[in-house]
DNA sequence: TAAAGCCATTGACACGTGCAAGTAGATGCT
DNA sequence: AGCATCTACTTGCACGTGTCAATGGCTTTA
C-alpha cells in the first residue's frame, strides 16, 4: 500500500500488474476517504492542463450576443475533446489570474493584436484569437444586407451606424463592405447615418437624414439592435416600413421576430466553424501546432416583414 | 544568489534585509529573463487561490440577461479584492475542470440545491449560490408589477407565463407573488396564461385569453421578452397598448424603450448587493466562514408608454 | 584578543503527484 | 540445485515555490 500502488491503481497504469483484491482494497479506500487529485500538484508534476482559457474586454453589454454564443458553444465543443473552457470578463490591464494555469489561451480581440504577443509571454501557452479572420466575416454581413436589398429593388441606400464609439471600427469595416456589395450592384454608395441610443434623438436623427437624402428607399443597420432603433424611430417620425423605407439589421437576434414590423437581417453559419475550431484549439491543447480555421465569410439573408 | 535570496527579494519579506546591489541584481535577472511565478506551484505550496469559479447550468439563452449582468459587475467587484472571477458556462453533469483550484465557488443554483454539496465535497473549498435569497428577489418584481397597475387604475390582470419548461419554476413564484398583490390590493387573482415564442402562436393565444375574459385590462408578463411578445401579438390582433390593455413586464432589457409603445418594466437595484457579496467571497477567499448578504426584496416600476 | 552580536546568504524541506528504477518473493526451466 | 523469469510492490526522485534554521563573514564590545 505505498503511495506507487495507489497511484498505479487510480492511473490505470497497464505496464503494471495489479491483483485484484489489491486493487479493490486501493480503490475501496479511496472512495472511503473522498480522494481527489489535486490539480496543481499534477500540473507541477507535469501533466496537460485541461483548462482553455477565454479572455474578453469589450463585449460586456451583451451587445456581442453572437459573440457570446459563440462562446457558449464553444465551450459545450470543447468539452467533448476533455477540456474546459473557463470565461473571464473584462480582463483590462492583462491582470489576468496567473494562478490558473490554462492549456491554451484564447481572446476576443482579433489576429495580430499586440495583446496577444503580451498574452503569449505571460502564459508561455498557446494564444489565439477566438474570431480569426475577423474582418471577413463582418464584412460578409454587410454585403448580404446589401445584395439583399437591391433584390427588394431597393436602390438609394443608407448604412446605419451606432454611436457607441467602441463599435467604430467595426461598423466602418462593415460600411466600406457595403459599399463594396453596392458599387458591384451597380448603385450608389450608402452614406453613413449615425444612430443615437436614445429614441427621441434617433427620430431626430432619422428626420434629418430623409430631409437631406428625401430619395432614401432602404437602410442597412450595423446590427439588429441599431436596426430596433430605428424602426422605433421610423414609427416615431410616421415613416412606413418597409413601403417607404426597408430596414434590415445583422445577428438575428431574436426579438428580431417580435418588432413592428418583423426585422429582416441577416445570418452566418458559424457551427462548423465551432466544430472546427474546437478541435483546432484542442490540437493546441496537446502541444501540436496548427493554424485555425477561419470564421464565414458567407452570410444569407433572414427575410422578414422590414424589407 | 542562491534561490532563497532571490524569493527573498521578489516577495518582499520585511524580516530579511537585503543590500541594495543584491536586490537589483535579481531584479535585473528576474526582468531580464522575463520570470513568471508558476502559479500551481504556489498552490502546492500553499498559497491562497485567487481564482472564483462560477457555475452556471441553465442560462445558457442569454435569457437571463440579469443574471449574466450581475456576474459581470461582481467580476468587476471582485478584481478591486484581488480576486480573478472566471466562469464556466453550462457544467451540466459536474465535470467541472479539477486542475484548476478556485478559492471559492459560486453556482447559478439556489441556496439549498444538492449540487451544492456534491460541489462543496468534490471542490473542498466554499461553494455558495450566487443569488442567495433568490425566491424573494424574484416574488418581488412580480409584486411591484401588480402594484404599478393598480396604480394606474387596472383591476382586471392576467399573468403571462412563458412557455419554456425551464423557467416554469420561477413563473410559478412571480405569479404567486402576483396573487399576493393582488389580494393585498384588494382585486381579482390575476389567472395564468401562457404565451408562445412563436408570434402567430401568441396572438392565437392572447385573442383566446381576450374571448374568455373580456374585460381584462392589464398584463404583467413574467419578463421583458415575454410582454414583447405580448405587445407584437397585441399589435397583430388590433389591441390598443396600453388604452384598451396596459403591458409591463420584467428586467429593464434595453431594448424595452425601443417597442411599440415602449415597453413599462419593473427592476431592481442590484449594485448594492453585488457590491456587499463581492466582500462576502472576499472573506471566504480568505478563510473567513461568514454569511451571504441578500438579493434586494424590493423592486420599482420604470414607467413608459404601455402603461 | 576573545566573546558576542549583527547581517547577508544558503541548504534543506514540504507541498501532492506520477513514474523510472529497483527489490524481494514466488515460480518455471534445465 | 542453480539460474532466469515473472509478479507485486517499494524506494526515490523531480516538478517550482516559499520559508525555517543554520552558516559564515564582519563589526562591536569587554
Amino acid at each position: 500500500m505505498s503511495r506507487a500502488t495507489v497511484s498505479y491503481v487510480l492511473n490505470r497504469d497497464s505496464r503494471q500488474s495489479i491483483p485484484e483484491t489489491t486493487r479493490q482494497k486501493v480503490l475501496d479506500a479511496s472512495a472511503r476517504l473522498g480522494y481527489r487529485p489535486y490539480g496543481p500538484a499534477r500540473l507541477l508534476r507535469g501533466a496537460r492542463s485541461s483548462v482553455v482559457l477565454m479572455l474578453t474586454q469589450g463585449l460586456e453589454h451583451a451587445s456581442d450576443f453572437v459573440a457570446t454564443g459563440i462562446i457558449t458553444s464553444l465551450g459545450a465543443a470543447l468539452r467533448q475533446h476533455g477540456l474546459h473552457l473557463v470565461w473571464q470578463l473584462g480582463a483590462e490591464e492583462c491582470d489576468t489570474a496567473i494562478d490558473l494555469a490554462p492549456a491554451v489561451v484564447l481572446t476576443s480581440v482579433p489576429d495580430g493584436d499586440p495583446l496577444i504577443d503580451e498574452l503569449s509571454e505571460q502564459f508561455s501557452v498557446p494564444v489565439r484569437s477566438a474570431f480569426p479572420h475577423l474582418d471577413a466575416f463582418l464584412a460578409a454581413s454587410a454585403a448580404a444586407q446589401v445584395e439583399h436589398l437591391v433584390a427588394r429593388g431597393r436602390q438609394r441606400l443608407a448604412y446605419a451606424a451606432p454611436s457607441r464609439p467602441e463599435l467604430g471600427a467595426t461598423a466602418a469595416i462593415r460600411h466600406r463592405a457595403a459599399d463594396a456589395a453596392a458599387a458591384a450592384a451597380g448603385i450608389p454608395l450608402p452614406h453613413r447615418f449615425e444612430v443615437p441610443d436614445d429614441r427621441a434623438a434617433a427620430g431626430a436623427a432619422l428626420r434629418a437624414e430623409l430631409a437631406a437624402h428625401p430619395e432614401l428607399d432602404g437602410i442597412c443597420a450595423f446590427n439588429d439592435e441599431v436596426a430596433f432603433t430605428v424602426l422605433a424611430a421610423a414609427a416615431d417620425c410616421g415613416i412606413v416600413v418597409p413601403s417607404q423605407i426597408a430596414v434590415i439589421g445583422v445577428d438575428n437576434h431574436p426579438l428580431g421576430p417580435l418588432t413592428i414590423p418583423a426585422l429582416s437581417t441577416v445570418e452566418s453559419d458559424v457551427t462548423e466553424f465551432v466544430t472546427q475550431f474546437a478541435a483546432h484549439v484542442a490540437q493546441l491543447a496537446a502541444g501540436e501546432a496548427a493554424e485555425p480555421p477561419l470564421l464565414p465569410d458567407q452570410a444569407h439573408a433572414v427575410p422578414r416583414a422590414s424589407t
